[in-house]
RNA sequence: GGGCGGGUAGCUCAGCGGGAGAGCACCGGCCUUACAAGCCGGGGGUCACAGGUUCAAAUCCUGUUCCGCCUACCA
């Protein structure tokens, strides 16, 4: 026929790669800047430098990509902005590890010349994942993509930290702070990771000073007793309220220790007696600014004991622990050891144990930027999705602490801050300054540190649009449209970017924040490279196509729940691939004569299946444009896979292949245009999910305009829905499935031809069979199908199967080919099933309440469906009978 | 401790006030000229448990229980 002979199967590898390099040397994914009549706008979620394609990564991905392409092809100018996190400690801790290799510690090289090697490697091995998402057919505006340690980001980090220090917002103090003793920095509170781990609860004895009264405080960590400056009870507390301001003695370094009352002391929790730390827990640093205890810091940076740690001085923390408890025993401090279980705080990077300690550090003051980010959510300026995380992000905007923001690591943005060494006056400036702002000093030291990853990251929305400057590009899509995330950085990430957006633009950084699942393994673990259970996407796209791989993802993204993603799954959605493949496969040839078909909405008499199919397929576009829109992935995609599989290939194309191989033009030309229509249309609405195979197969649609990925989108058209058809399409369904059903269970041969005989209930189902008996006959494999009229009364042989589909009968002879016994069993079997049915319906309309009190609708329903289920009770009974008696039972 | 999500077919999960569904797996039959990565047919579930609301509950409410996650200054 002049085409191509496509391959029986589908083979994703060069149609991919020969797709995404067209779009891209198109120019097809690049955005206008200049604003239009409607604007669609989503920053990507910058990936790490360090990293490579995981699963996490390619759902995210694919559910934007979903949500760009569904756009573009709906005519909005459409920027997807693409770029990639420099990941502050993550991104040092890959190079730190390749000196290592060289035998090299970051401070042989130096400050500059480490951070010179980190962007190195930066250019040679960083940002591979950027292929990877072009690989998942990405398709974002890649010429304007951005990195946080570019140059126009890292003004706008300056600036932002210029103003925010110039408001009050950003300050400098000694605080407690989580400490990483092998990152050597502070982490902020989100980056640290709780963990249960098996501990010990140790009861120290502590001696009152002038008296044999004694205080015994349980702790889990003894070694930290070398900074005790205090002991706490509870005021209420009859057993030591009477200690109050006297004094304890530490056992081994001898300290007097004043006894201090406050309510934060649990009475019922180890002995009610509580031993302050200040300068290495959190809690008893906070005892110490209430109590205005003194602190006494015993650990250095590196987790060892310091010299005011008497004779322990240089021990690990761990072994600090054992010696004293040793200690502590011989010298009969030590009351008792009991089994518990303790909270450990481990860095999120390195997994070491983190350290509570004391540092001079920048923050953030977070309440005054919370409240407004609160205030979006609640005026609903931005709109979460699905909505029950909004009350996560209340919660944590309520409880929200100031966020540490220094970093004691050398790669990422410098603090712009210098301290005068003449007069100790700390300058904030947003150039690197000459002189000192109040001395006119010129020594001037930059402070070392850098700051968190995050905050770059918060700035994101608009930083990667130009500003500070008021860019085109940010008039034009600014706020954006939506935002695709998971909800592990819901905290770490969106809060502090509504925050850092409304602050600095006045407005809300996104409209939408949808939040997807996480991707879990077959049996709901976290994929993990140390867990071993880690589903590569890449070999994935590889083995079974990227298409498949993320109509997978999109299928199974249904909202609050975890995916388990299995390979089985995948395979099976590669299967609908190569069914759509194939469908085009058959329909292709017919399409041959492009011009000369009919528009859709001119077709010349639609025969019933035409006017069904175009109906249900009016129903899908619904369908898949409410998915979307409404970020319910799954039921689009479910929706298309149905559609696709189980309505245009199992029954239209099948029964198409009558008109299209037939005598009569009129309908062959016309059933091609139906065909046409249904093909490219399917291929459209299902581009945002799987861009690759639909482009390649709308690209074989002769005289087909453009590429799909420019659209349009298909619309609904009202005019199209037809219940009518569909019910008149479901009664020939129902036939011709009760034919097969004889057949099958009869244990005939599906080569078989029966003999048919139909008796309706009405012309309406008379006429149904009537015109299209040829697709009856031919699906049926019907040898010869008599129709009676209705209500007229048809000999029927005395030895036939009998169904009954809507209220009309069906009768298949069976003499001598079958044994009745099989066909008693059958209708026996179906009997009982309608029959059970049949009386829940019967028993709910012979209940007054129902009739009086329920929805006349859903009284009308009952009442059909007992039509419907009394009709084909009584056609099978009868049916029944007559093989009773013919068996003379 | 607080919060959130979940417990529906063998497995993975949709459905969330009116006929229990899908994919995979399973059973039976087919190389029917797009597709065996396919076609046709079929079996399979007191929707965790207990109460309640309702004419009607897998679906709403309460409690119980089990699992997962987030969060937290009981050392």
């Amino acid at each position: 026929m002049g085409k191509d002979v496509l391959p029986k199967i589908y083979d994703p590898g060069e149609i991919e790669e020969k797709w995404y390099s067209f779009w891209q040397d198109k120019k097809l994914f690049r955005a206008g800047e200049e604003k239009t009549s409607k604007e669609y706008s989503i920053v990507i979620p910058p990936p790490n430098v360090t990293g490579s394609l995981h699963m996490g990564h390619a759902l995210n991905n694919t559910l934007q990509d979903i949500l760009i392409r569904y756009h573009r092809m709906n005519g909005y100018n459409t920027l997807w902005m693409p770029g990639m996190d420099h990941a502050g400690i993550a991104t040092q801790n890959v190079v730190e590890r390749q000196l290592a290799q060289e035998g090299l510690k970051r401070e042989d090289l130096g400050r500059e010349k480490f951070i010179e090697r980190v962007w190195t490697w930066k250019e040679h091995s960083g940002g591979v994942i950027i292929n990877q998402l072009k690989r998942l057919g990405c398709s974002c505006d890649w010429d304007r993509e951005r990195f946080t340690m570019d140059e126009g980001l890292s003004r706008a980090v300056r600036e932002v930290f210029v103003r925010l220090y110039e408001d009050g917002l950003v300050y400098k103090g000694d605080y407690i702070v989580n400490w990483c003793p092998r990152c050597h920095t502070a982490l902020s509170d989100l980056e640290v990771e709780h963990e249960d781990a098996s501990g010990s609860l140790w009861h120290i004895r502590y001696p009152i000073e002038g008296s044999d009264e004694k205080v015994v405080v349980a702790t889990t960590r003894p070694e930290t007793m070398l900074g005790d400056t205090a002991v706490a009870v509870n005021p209420n507390d009859p057993r030591y309220s009477h200690l109050i301001g006297k004094h304890a003695i530490l056992p081994l370094v001898g300290r007097r220790l004043r006894v201090i009352g406050d309510p934060i002391v649990a009475m019922d929790f180890g002995t009610g007696a509580l031993k302050v730390t200040p300068s290495h827990d959190l809690t008893d640093f906070e005892l110490s600014v209430r109590h205005n205890l003194d602190r006494v810091t015993v650990m250095d940076f590196h987790g060892r004991i310091n010299e005011r740690g008497i004779h322990f001085k240089g021990m690990d923390r761990y072994e600090c622990r054992k010696a004293i408890v040793k200690e502590l025993e011989e010298k009969g401090f030590l009351l008792k050891i009991e089994p518990y279980t303790v909270g450990l705080g481990r860095c999120y990077r390195c997994k070491d144990v983190v350290e509570p300690l004391i540092s001079k550090q920048w923050f953030v003051k977070t309440g005054p930027l919370a409240a407004e980010a609160l205030k979006a959510v609640e005026t609903g300026a931005t709109r979460i999705v699905p909505e029950h995380w909004t009350k996560t992000y209340y919660d944590w905007m309520n409880n929200i602490r100031d966020w540490c923001i220094s970093r004691q690591i050398w790669w990422g943005h410098r603090v712009p801050a210098w301290t005068c060494e003449d007069c100790g006056t700390i300058v904030v400036s947003r150039q690197d300054p000459v002189e000192c702002t109040s001395c006119k000093g010129s020594r001037l030291v930059q402070e070392t540190d850098v700051l968190d990853t995050w905050f770059s990251s918060a700035l994101w929305p608009f930083s990667t649009m130009g500003w500070p400057d008021r860019s085109e590009l940010l008039k034009t899509f600014y706020p954006t449209s939506c935002l695709v995330t998971g909800f592990d950085i819901l905290f770490f990430w969106v809060a502090r970017m509504m925050m850092m957006g409304i602050k600095f633009m006045d407005d809300v950084p996104f409209k939408d924040v949808y939040i997807h699942a996480l991707v879990r393994d077959e049996s709901g673990k976290k994929m993990s490279k140390s867990l071993g259970n880690v589903i590569d996407p890449l070999e994935v796209m590889d083995r079974l196509g990227t298409d498949a791989f993320r109509f997978t993802l999109a299928a199974l993204a249904a909202q609050g729940r975890d995916i388990r993603l299995s390979e089985s799954r995948i395979e099976g959605y590669r299967n609908f691939m190569n069914k759509i493949w194939n469908a085009a496969r058959f329909a292709l040839p017919y399409l041959d004569s492009g011009e000369g078909l009919p528009a859709i909405d001119e077709l010349e008499s639609p025969s019933l299946s035409e006017q069904w199919i175009l109906s249900r397929l009016n129903a899908t576009i619904r369908e898949v444009r409410e998915g979307i829109e409404t970020f319910r992935f799954n039921d689009a995609a479910q929706a298309l896979y149905q559609f696709t599989w189980h309505e245009f290939c199992d029954w239209y194309i099948e029964q198409t292949k009558i008109p299209l191989s037939g005598e009569d033009s009129v309908a062959a030309t016309r059933s091609a245009a139906v065909l046409r229509h249904v093909l490219d249309s399917l291929m459209r609405l299902l581009h945002p999910f799987i861009p690759f195979i639909t482009e390649e197969v709308a690209s074989k649609i002769p005289s087909n305009g453009s590429t799909v990925i420019n659209g349009p989108f298909p619309t609904v058209d009202a005019a199209l829905d037809n219940p009518e058809a569909e019910r008149k399409m479901g009664t020939l369904m129902g036939l011709i499935s009760a034919v097969r059903n004889i057949r099958a269970e009869m244990n005939l041969s599906p080569a078989k031809q029966l003999p048919v005989i139909v008796l309706p209930s009405s012309t309406e189902e008379q006429s149904v069979v009537e015109e299209d008996r040829r697709m009856v006959v031919a699906l049926g494999r019907i040898s010869d199908l008599t129709l009676s009229n209705p209500g007229e009364a048809v000999e029927v042989p005395r030895m036939s199967a009998t169904a009954v589909t809507g209220e009309m009968r069906i009768f298949v002879p069976l003499e001598g080919i079958v044994d009745p016994d099989a066909e008693i069993a059958r209708l026996e079997k179906e009997l009982a099933k309608i029959e059970k049915e049949l009386a829940g319906v019967q028993k709910k309309l012979s209940n007054e309440s129902f009739l009086a009190k329920a929805n006349p609708d859903a009284v009308q329903k009952q009442k059909d469906r007992q039509a419907e289920l009394s009709a084909k009770a009584a056609g099978l009974g009868e049916g029944l009978a007559k093989m009773r008696t013919l068996k003379g039972l």
